[in-house]
DNA sequence: ATTTTTAACTTGTATATACAAGTTGTAGCT
DNA sequence: AGCTACAACTTGTATATACAAGTTAAAAAT
């Protein structure tokens, strides 16, 4: 049994500080020497965890002054292609899915928001509408649509628990390799500011997207709609 | 004149190699000890600039294999986020560019969204307000900040004829080299709905937008209201 | 009192070394 | 031919040291 690396147990001790309240936005953290001799650590394990800090979004760094707590400013690194369980995992908060349908086979949706064959529309479809929590408040209402082509028990499976895309890329050896996404800003409305806990007219961010896959004629759509008050969503491009 | 960080060097070039094609995605990396003797550096500068390949998502990296070449879905998506026009590129229509006001130097904005130094605020900025119009039809307020730093003839220029990205490459030699952004859906201001012919009520897609370039300490800022009623924004990741 | 300089402090970059833990190929055994 | 053990290789974690560059407070100069 290992035990936990000694940058990690910094980065928690430091992480729960600063999600706790007890380092405020703003807050300089002590020097990376004064971290170095409360943790009695060297220097380079003090930076990494820093450094791990940094990426996941709870401090900054200024050269010359020190680390400093930011902003707890809620972002989902949604506009890259990951899906949600993945993004989620980088937020501090508890997140958590609840399945609202399926899987289940049906119809597609008349009107579909991307062109799709004959063939795939005659097969039908596997769908699942699931909404997407952050420390128990609705951020998120998404609805996959994927073809219905002999997923052997797709539909026991509890997507609450199991992230889609993990879940066809080990079972299914289905591998996401694209997205196309279409973004709007609009309105809620009778159906999404119920499940979103929302006034009807409030803004949403909707998307539509087309994930391609390494399996001809098989995409996935998905229709989501975000409530962005509290956690913007974010990307970043280098 | 400070030279490029060594580690830096070396992730510029091997990010180089794998968006050139050279090294295509699933390929293995020569080893850590492999790539301190090509370029002669230690390995904590290897492991640093691979570091931040895989905080990029050029690489990811296996315990006793290797570092792999990532399938390249940010890499193209990192050219298609540069500015109005890459963004609208796909529509067939008239695009008109308005500028409302600047470009002029001014103090930052109180409460600015993105951290500054208070080198860099004490400096001031350039500002420039612009609408972008689709058909004669307006669908994006656009507001930019950049440091003031002794640009000469920068607020001379017109930038309803010239592209600020196009004009800060070629007269400035200032590349604009990330982009670090955050998405929300709002509703229409008395500020924003008349300058969009729109509702005060009315969803809009707002984005704050932090541009990395290749100078120190100089990124580019812009916050912009987008009406996505007849043109959505879009994205593609391959 | 104000401004400038300097020292002490901070983070950033880099070299050097060592051991831990995972992967893979080869040799030896059955 | 298949399995196991081991060596060589890989990345992961950590200590130790040194210099560069940014920040800030105190001291010195005006």
């Amino acid at each position: 049994m290992k035990s936990t690396p000694r940058y990690k147990a910094v980065h928690q001790y430091i992480k729960k500080l600063i999600i706790s309240g007890e380092l405020v936005e703003g807050a300089l953290l002590p020097s990376e020497n004064e971290l170095c001799e409360r943790f009695q650590v060297t220097r380079p394990t003090v930076r990494q965890a820093l450094t791990s800090l940094v990426q996941d979004g709870y401090i900054y760094k200024h050269h010359g002054k020190g680390s400093i707590v930011a902003s707890q400013h809620k972002t989902l690194g949604l506009l890259s292609f990951k899906g949600f369980s993945e993004v989620l995992k980088e937020t501090p908060e508890a997140v958590d899915t609840k399945v609202l349908e399926g899987p289940k086979v049906q119809d597609w949706p008349e009107d579909f928001f991307y062109p799709l064959s004959s063939k795939v529309l005659k097969q039908g479809c596997l769908f699942i509408k699931r909404l997407r929590l952050v420390n128990a408040s609705p951020v998120m209402l998404e609805y996959t649509w994927l073809p219905n082509k002999n997923l052997t028990g797709f539909t026991e499976i509890t997507f609450d628990r199991h992230s889609l895309f993990g879940t066809l890329g080990s079972k299914y050896h289905i591998e996401v390799s694209s997205v196309d996404q279409h973004i709007r800003a609009i309105v809620a409305n009778g159906k999404t500011a119920p499940a979103l806990d929302l006034e009807v007219g409030a803004p949403l961010l909707h998307i539509y997207r087309k994930y391609g896959t390494n399996q001809k004629d098989f995409n996935l759509y998905s229709s989501l709609f975000c409530n962005t008050d509290k956690y913007a969503l974010s990307s970043e491009f280098k």
